[in-house]
RNA sequence: AAAACGCUCCGUUCUGUCGCUGCAAAUUUUUGCAGAGGAAAGUCCGGGCAACACUGAGCCACCAUGCCACCUAACAGGUGGGCGUCGUGAAAGCGGCGACAACAAGUGCCACAGAAAACAACCGCCGGUCGCUGAGCGUAGUCGAAGCGAAGGGUAAGGGUGAAAACGGGAGGUAAGAGCUCCCGCAGCGUUUGGAAACACGCGUUGGGGUAAACUUCAUGGGUUGAAAGUUCAAAUAUACCGUCUGCUAAGUUGGGCUCGGGCAAUGACGGGGGGUCGAACGAUAGAGCUUGCAAGCGAUUGCAAGUCGAGAUAAAUGACAGAUUAAAACAGGACCCGGCUUAUGGGGGCGUUUUUCUU
RNA sequence: CGGGAUGUGGCGCAGUUGGUAGCGCGCGUCGUUCGGGACGACGAGGUCGCAAGUUCGAGUCUUGUUAUCCCGA
């Protein structure tokens, strides 16, 4: 599997987004908080909207880290370790049919709430993890 | 050469793999090109731009600015000059800093201490008058030194204070004193000369405590709101309007308030189907632009010529790993744009001043 | 992006024409009680967020800076 990022797989729809955060479920690691919500069965059935990966979101509060520096060095690092392991949360239509083979994640936001700037070795270390619980 | 201080400039680069945003080719997933700052920050000023039931004139209120001239689209910015003050120096000078209009139009305030904190007069000093006393002189007093007291005057030299004491210092003068007079100095006003002006110098006149980052006065400027401004398209849904013209008489309404003027609102006519959530496009990146050269000016800056296009996202793009440069480490990330100011900043380059050391 | 407010003892708050920084709760010691609470008396505790400036003098006035909070979708 290709280690690409397009814009398909970031989660933009502000009403998307409200319904994450109001329905979804959340894990806990190491200073990352990560909310997601499961597809429903009809949903993701249809060929033409198929998505063979969650849309993901990824948040730095603006409480913990005060510098746009460090907040945007945050995001980036998330966002390449999160790149290089996406393939964690893959799923193929028949994997879906198949009902409990591979992951149903449809959105995904992953938030860091902590005020240390992480390096990139720490992130490499955690965030897989939290990844292959969740699936 | 080193150190300190001041001014000014730069703010890593390159290669490989993977990845992001925009544009252009090509064409259905590839290629090429471009891709954060000197402060992008704070949002402290000034503009552009946009909307407003856009308000035009006068007065008041409110806010801001405040030595002079110039620069600039404009400014609370910049440049040059003046004045003040501080540092250094024997001086000349050099450098730093300055919210630097007016307490001499009015009002207020000046704690504690002190006689008094501002129309001076508590102690004191001074002579004259009256009363008491009576050294002394004389034959004889309506004589009378010194002293004590009283009322009423003169005066501001001196008075432990205080941040600040009634223009300062000296001399004359006087009963004692006083800018009362003179000399030197300070300050306001008028004026000669120099200067474009601030201002400087001289002359005359006057003499007034400080405080305007106290109210205030004078002069100048300011309509309000900000891209979440605003414009266009638009499925489902639902059943209300909107635009232009006419009209504007009375009452009403419209700026922070008042006056005048103007606008708006009734009715009618014509035209359009109108509003609006998700979303899409514009606003939105060629501009008070940048680079180089020449010219004008002490300078800020300006003029001319040539060349050049350097982010434009919309949950929001510059990253990761490995290697090289000895080490890549500072402050820090565009969100409508521009000119400033302020604040943060490791390291390096250049120029100037001072000090020390070494060499000649 | 734009607009606004507030930093004062451990906590919550006062503090106006600039002149010795206060209140309530809490804390400590003593008294009272058989003991505790309540009550009474006494006391400690303050770079007034930070840095400059104006002034004889700044919590207060001016400027800069920093932190926290609120409003506008």
């Amino acid at each position: 599997m290709n280690a690409t990022f397009p814009k398909s797989e970031r989660l933009c729809s502000k009403n998307c987004i409200d319904e994450l955060f109001a329905n979804g479920e959340a894990r806990r690691s190491g200073g990352f908080t990560v909310k997601y919500l499961r597809s429903h069965m009809d949903e993701t059935v249809g060929a033409e909207n198929f998505q063979p990966l969650p849309k993901i979101l990824i948040s730095v509060p603006k409480r913990f880290q005060k510098r746009a520096v460090d907040r945007n060095r945050t995001k980036r690092l998330i966002r390449e370790v999160y790149r290089k392991h996406k393939h964690l949360l893959a799923r193929t239509p028949v994997s879906t049919l198949l009902n409990g083979m591979g992951s149903n994640i449809y959105s995904l936001a992953i938030i860091y709430a902590s005020s240390k700037v992480p390096d990139y070795a720490f992130v490499e270390e955690h965030l897989p993890k939290l990844l292959e619980k969740i699936k």
